[in-house]
DNA sequence: GTGTATATCTCGGGG
DNA sequence: CCCCGAGGTATACAC
């Protein structure tokens, strides 16, 4: 990794049409080289970036990135005051645990915290607009499509809504209900859930981890 | 700004729990206090983060990051092999050319883009759940809603499905058509667009720029 | 402050 | 490769 404080001027074209008038700023180029030219603020997002792949010529104080998009990246160096480089090596990698996807495989191994007696059909179940999380059938054979998140939001209960549509089409599934899962259901996507026949169900993530076997875990 | 270059761990909790194994890392504190941890590839985005608002309290080898929210990032440093700060003062800014509210100042300047005769009634007329982008009437009369997007995505149509919904209602708009236009309309909008009776257009920008006045280019 | 819409979104998974 | 959905989305702007 490769870091340039420098005063300098960027110019990107691709996407947009960006330009950055001259100040001091850092540049990273890191080893597969992705180029991003930071300000000192404004959160982790740099002012203007260009990822890879791409080609770094440098001519003097101007370096000129381009990808194969036809995107360029312009940077003009004015006065560098630090030019420093780093072998960090291959990094191991981040290791998440409570996103959604682990929910929907700790609901899909235990379906019943939704609904009494609900045994999954299968995940990911697609239709023509997209695939809806879990897909179960209830005692009596009803078909049931379970929507699950993190946060329960009125896009969520949209989402099931579109859902429900396509599938009730199929003969198969005809009189199919819907169950609208997630750690916290907002006040608005209850009013909307309930309005539409949807039933909605809070999780308890921890007692839902409690009953998981060991080798699930991810640290 | 300062960076420093060392063999790290790095544990988070917050909105989720996230751990990152010992590795040779950047590590990135800005001006306004915020935290980065970058690895030596991988686009902009860093592995881990903290955003200001947040306190950075250093313990010897053993950083804390903690933020009103009562997230927590925790950094402990193995191996230091770099550290070095640099004044990089206020930055100006970014200045950009060429995101959906260019697209829709051209759409506005020549509706005729998006069908036979229509004409701009106004831009962004208001709504109770936010302003449509274009309002425009055809050759009959006929009100025309249309949502302008760079990228026509499922999202896009729900907001217009909604905007539909409140204008209908004004007696003077009753029967008004919606119109969806983007860059490019991806399959699953154009499915349900077309379910919904709502006309997708893909508009080509450059064709657009061409008969563009060239005062309206920002630089 | 909450809600809504945008983003050169980034990132990962599946066909 | 594109399509699609999730994100600790972040960010700006309106109410």
């Amino acid at each position: 990794m490769r870091l340039v404080i420098a005063r300098c001027t960027v110019d990107y074209q691709g996407r947009l049409a960006a330009h950055l008038p001259e100040a001091v700023r850092l540049i990273m180029v890191k080893a597969d080289g992705c180029v991003a030219i930071h300000a000192d603020g404004g959160a982790y997002k740099p002012l203007n970036w260009m990822n890879a792949p791409n080609t770094l010529r440098e001519d003097g104080g101007t370096w000129s990135v381009t990808n194969p998009a036809g995107e360029s990246l312009t940077i003009t160096l004015h006065e560098v005051f630090e030019d420093s480089a780093h072998e960090l090596g291959q990094d191991p990698g981040l290791v998440k645990d409570g996103v959604e996807a682990h929910l929907q495989e700790l609901l899909a191994a235990d379906p019943s915290t939704l609904g009494d007696d609900l045994e999954l059909v299968r995940r990911e179940y697609p239709t023509d607009i997209g695939p809806v999380d879990l897909l179960c059938r209830d005692r009596s054979g009803t078909a049931v499509a379970v929507e699950v998140k993190r946060r329960g939001e009125i896009d969520g209960v949209e989402q099931l809504t579109r859902y429900l549509e396509r599938l009730e089409r199929d003969p198969a599934l005809r009189g199919i209900q819907g169950v609208f899962a997630a750690q916290v259901v907002k006040p608005q996507a209850r009013v909307l859930a309930e309005s539409r026949g949807i039933r909605w169900v809070e999780i308890d993530y921890d007692a839902l981890r409690g009953i998981e076997v060991p080798q699930m875990r991810l640290f």
